[in-house]
DNA sequence: TTGAAAGCGCTAACAC
DNA sequence: GTGTTAGCGCTTTCAA
């Protein structure tokens, strides 16, 4: 029974195995200047010693970490009632495991100086931003102190890095022109905040559907929301008291239609008979409420995946091209609602 | 322009601030040995240069990490779509980040081994572990190496440790007492796992419920579900198929009573008039279901807060009562649906 | 192919 | 109060 505290050491392994500390090292890092017959009797040492690396003092001198730090610019709150989230942590979460790497999870409400911090070569080896606010300068700066980093959203100005985003204009753009299709002729929107990459696009989407169909724009029917239900929840009741002739909402999440037909139900409006709802963000909540409801599904999962994988190809990439992105396709799901 | 990857030593701020090297240290991790004079002096130097410092190398000589690790035996598709962990982790990451510490995630789906290794002092300060399923040896493991080490949920046999868990029995309790008090008699459970302490304490408490309304149980009416919507569903359907008189059903989670909703709508069978269902787990899920679903709330973000602080205490604690738990109450939410 | 030696940047024990 | 010193456990030249 050895102490709980004391772990063996690479020199303990050295001694055990008959042989010097660099040729443990070498075994354990897998160098192929090794010969079979060391090899064995180093692994047998490792193995009956119980020996793991200890990571401290492997990062202070390669200075590599094998940690990836995700940071999500939103407040737990948020972060967890948006099934947004989720599912790129998830597909995250996915792609930086299967790669042997640990993830670092940091969620950055409001104040980012002690994250600032954290966020060096010394203790991660890249970072992923997700869900980032105006024209944050962050990425940037992590950029200049030689960090890799991939963005999940459209990046902000002045930001000349890797990116994955998926096509919120597009996917807007199909949410509404379905409204139109089903003869929809007063179509409100209630918008994501207007500092936000994802808000801009779905309402850039909402423009382009209206403009595409001959309808003229009423800046009377967009109503800008925050994401979360209760926006939605207040911006319907809002738009139905000033505007009882619209015929159907596009919310540019779900969570938001969700409040908008809260709202809808509350004034006694029918869905989708009387007003269609459309929602953007397609999550288990769009599927359990009645009526269901029609969104536009945007591939979140992937996305992790995607923002992971291109991270690790810059972080062990020859510092390529660093300016890479990817711009995945959204899908409309139409459900009874609308 | 410094050169990215340089960053700033110990000893250049020493030299800067032209005092020695632990000097420097000491106000770093503010020790009150130092005059006012050399202190400031110091601070200046770091602010000048930008200082950060190296985690790895402190880590080396002090044994500490100053990072948590939150296990989730569980695969990710369940982590994230069960609203239960979203309460618990915003819970935790609360409590770690307010420590100043930082919080890793491991999501361990089956495998356990490459995780085993991770879970070191050297690595880690401590482990807190979630949602444990049949008699997992990991927690005691943890605790023989000396690592502190705190559960959520009820600890499996074997384990002397630190845990937190909410009144599953109490709970289901209420929920099933509920149903009874609105008179009904043929009530059906879907339960959980029969492997995690979640699914057995529920089952208890509904059993407990029935014997002290004086109603028969009747083994029939018992499911076994794994907490999914999709078992909850199957679930229904087959209870409907074999026990078409049943009038109530008390499901195990909010998931598998959103999945019992469905599989009644699809039978055609009025809720509540002619079934009610009560569910355990309460979340967003629960309140845009049509019509709304009563069910038993637990104090999700609590239960992970008071994981992360006995964690802590744990820690910094001169090793004190490791036998340290907490039962959380459950609280029943009346909606329409019952 | 392998051993020996030189640090990586920091803290803590010890002098002054 | 403050400087100096000795490692923490590892990787990585540099010789052999």
């Amino acid at each position: 029974m050895t102490a709980p505290t004391d772990r063996p050491t690479l020199d303990q392994v050295a001694e055990r195995a008959g042989v010097g500390r660099g040729t443990v090292s070498r075994v354990i890092n897998g160098s192929p200047q090794v010969s079979e017959h060391t090899r064995r009797a180093v692994e047998e040492a490792v193995a009956e010693l119980g020996y793991v690396p200890n990571l401290a003092a492997r990062a202070l001198v390669t200075r590599r970490t094998d940690a990836v730090a995700l940071v999500i610019s939103e407040s737990e709150e948020r972060v967890f009632s948006e099934p947004f989230f989720a599912g790129v942590v998830r597909g995250i979460s996915a792609g930086v495991s299967a790669a042997g790497r640990q993830l670092v999870l940091a969620l950055a409400a409001g104040e980012e100086r002690p994250l600032e911090r954290y966020l060096t070569p010394q203790h991660v080896d890249g970072v992923l931003l997700v869900s980032l606010h105006g024209d944050d300068p962050l990425p940037e700066l992590l950029r200049t102190r030689g960090l890799p980093v991939v963005l999940g959203g459209r990046p902000p100005s002045g930001y000349g890095g890797a990116y994955i985003d998926v096509d919120n204009v597009g996917g807007a753009k199909a949410g509404v022109a379905h409204l139109v299709a089903r003869g929809r002729k007063r179509i409100a929107t209630i918008s994501g905040p207007h500092d936000m990459g994802a808000g801009q696009d779905r309402l850039a989407g909402y423009r382009a559907a209206l403009a595409a169909a001959g309808l003229d724009e009423d800046p009377a029917l967009v109503v800008e929301g925050d994401f979360s239900e209760v926006s939605g929840l207040q911006a319907m009741r809002s738009l139905l008291a000033c505007h009882p002739d619209l015929d159907a909402v596009f919310a540019a999440n779900d969570l938001m239609a969700i409040g908008a037909l809260r709202a809808l139900r509350e004034a006694g409006r029918q869905v989708p008979e009387d007003v269609a709802v459309v929602g953007f963000d397609d999550s288990p909540l769009s599927r359990v409420t009645e009526p269901p409801l029609s969104t536009v599904r945007q591939p979140v999962d992937e996305m992790g995946r995607g923002m992971a994988e291109m991270l690790l190809r810059l972080i062990s990439g020859a510092d390529g091209d660093t300016h890479e992105y990817a711009v995945l396709p959204t899908e409309l799901v139409v459900r009874a609602s609308s």
